[in-house]
DNA sequence: CGGCGCCTATCTCAAAAGGGGTAGATCGGC
DNA sequence: GCCGATCTACCCCTTTTGAGATAGGCGCCG
């Protein structure tokens, strides 16, 4: 394939540029994406900010065509923003990036209205399509979390409850600590944890908890 | 302090460039660091790697003044890179960058010669007076990694053989299993496990799988 | 209104985990 | 040669955890 294809996608004269916000708290990464987007004709980064705050005020400053948002970021996370910039702006066009496919995150920040999804370890040309992509509304997700979308329908999902006792778990509490900050007795806590390996097919509540974060059901 | 003095560090017309090459599986870290390094008079990218093992061969090739690796890359971690790296070139300058702090590797690359290390969300200021620093093979660390080594001294270090076991409980096996794949009692599994709760200051199983996650003791 | 899912709570019983201490074998360094 | 660290293994005893079953109260939806 060439490069000159990628470059120029769908009009050699774009109406008009695709203008930009990049949301990540890490300098480099937004750099490197300014780096790549400004080099396309029909792209045009118009701010930058570095917490999930910044986003949302330079969302609503701005109105780009389309913000991509790093998943985890200081102060309020991408599901946050997702919520308060599609809240106060109902076609807001967003495509969410992460580190880590399996990120449980990445199903609540799509099932609320986010366009598409990326992994931050992406090709560049692959990062371009999606952006172009979620500019015309349409929706983009890479392939391995497509698929990991689909094993996920297969499994049974955990009540708000159970996510919380999960935290609890995965943070090292005992059964009678657990109930203990949940105010409930110590074989309602029991109860739940019963739930919680059952549904993650687990045989102890380390496994459990191990399991939790190879799915980003939890975290540090 | 002013931009001008650490833009321009040591010559105002520097005698020779330094040479640096970038290692890391993300496209867009690869882009970012070289927007940056290549805006500034007194530093050249000479060359990119994906991976580790590109990482090696590009090293041999090219011998820069400083490689900056990422701490996790596939085919082969950063912690090897520095071993295989400094193994046929003693002197080689490396700068280890990753994307958490508490990473226990982190100490494993310096103490087996890398000249720095630094956080990946760190500013750009900071990214360079690393680069400079490593490349004149004076050491430099994150102020928050130079904190965590004297706590880290001051608390007991683990055994290879627990260091094995404690990743078999992350992965939620139970004593008798630990055992088996350990060709080991039960008993011995459970002297290992009550040394491993000792050591990191923990109650259950479960919350030293926790600590052991905070520190960067295991990996998923 | 009748389910259905969720949260709560209880029971019993077996298995696993944890706390305490002791001790032989091996290996490397002072 | 002796000491210390490590790996191995065992003892006893208590606490925690997990399996299985049952059930009332509550809110939501067809």
């Amino acid at each position: 394939m060439s490069a000159a294809q990628i470059s120029a996608p769908t009009a050699a004269a774009p109406a008009h540029k695709i203008r930009v916000i990049l949301a990540d708290d890490h300098p480099v990464v937004r750099d490197g994406l300014a780096a790549i987007l400004n080099r396309q004709p029909d792209m045009e980064v118009v701010a930058e900010a570095a917490d999930g705050e910044e986003a949302t005020e330079l969302y609503n400053r701005h109105q780009p065509d389309v913000m991509v948002l790093d998943l985890r970021m200081p102060k309020r996370d991408g599901v946050a923003v997702v919520q308060m910039v599609l809240a106060a702006h109902p076609h807001a066009r967003l495509l969410v990036m992460t580190t880590y496919d399996g990120d449980e995150d990445i199903f609540r920040c799509l099932s609320q209205g986010a366009k598409g999804y990326l992994l931050k370890d992406s090709p560049r040309t692959e990062i371009l399509s999606a952006i172009r992509a979620v500019s015309e509304d349409r929706p983009y997700a890479s392939s391995s979390v497509a698929s990991k979308a689909l094993q996920r329908m297969a499994k049974p999902s955990l009540t708000q409850r159970e996510l919380g006792v999960l935290q609890l778990l995965a943070e090292g509490r005992s059964n009678k600590d657990i109930a203990r900050r949940l105010s409930i007795t110590e074989g309602t806590a029991k109860t739940h944890v019963k739930a919680i390996l059952t549904k993650l097919d687990a045989i102890s509540r380390t496994e459990a908890v191990a399991v939790a974060h190879k799915r980003g059901l939890v975290r540090l």
